[in-house]
DNA sequence: ACACTATATCCGAATATACGGATATCCATA
DNA sequence: TATGGATATCCGTATATTCGGATATAGTGT
């Protein structure tokens, strides 16, 4: 991630905006995770995941059965400034995100 | 300007981005010195200033022959921060852009 | 009224983007 | 190696975006 214009264009689609800002405040979550707090198809959601990832956004890490994604290591401090003031804008509906992401029944992370 | 999509969709255009952040730095500017200074046809141009005139990042005023654009009153904070954040970033980028207004004969400001 | 400059808008074409559905791949476990 | 769950990718289509060129509109000065 070098460019703002870049940046820019890889947050202007809903589902990448609340991927991007889920994993932001949540610090890491599998596909299957994103599908449910995002009530999307799971080929849709996998093909923003890699887009952000293709883009340098995310991280991702195979562990098990599942990928999991987490802010870029290298995203520089421009692009983190940038997803602070998004998140703190976009709170509330942030908010019903994790709610979704909460009532999920099964998340890896606890097997 | 209400929702940081919106904002992210406008600046995902790399004209949008210029002309957003050169009015940012410059304070105003009408269409023919954006004209100049991007070295893009008046119609694209002027296409892309409504754009984001409608979407309330920039306010307008005619001034005889001209209408200056400048940085919406009404711009919500978070999106002055993200202008803040890159236009920094973008700094040198800009600045080649700020030489060219500045190469500019008979700008109308000066009459 | 006319000519001239600045700006805005309309139109069709080209391009880019996003999507659903099908399918492939990868991994764990039986 | 067979099965099933999780994830990724392919493909054709639909939609959205952007563009250039032509034209319309608005204001200024003659």
């Amino acid at each position: 991630m070098k460019e703002p214009l870049q940046f820019f264009k890889c947050l202007s689609d809903i589902t990448r905006l609340n991927a991007t800002l889920l994993i932001f405040v949540e610090g890491e979550l599998c596909v299957c995770e994103l599908v449910e707090a995002l009530n999307d198809s799971q080929p849709k959601i996998s093909r923003h995941l890699s887009q952000l990832r293709a883009c340098g956004i995310l991280d991702d890490v195979r562990r098990g059965q599942w990928v999991f994604y987490s802010i870029s290591k290298n995203l520089p401090e421009w692009a983190t400034e940038i997803l602070e003031t998004t998140s703190r804008t976009n709170k509330e509906s942030l908010q019903v995100l994790q709610t979704s992401l909460k009532a999920m029944e099964n998340r890896p992370q606890c097997c």
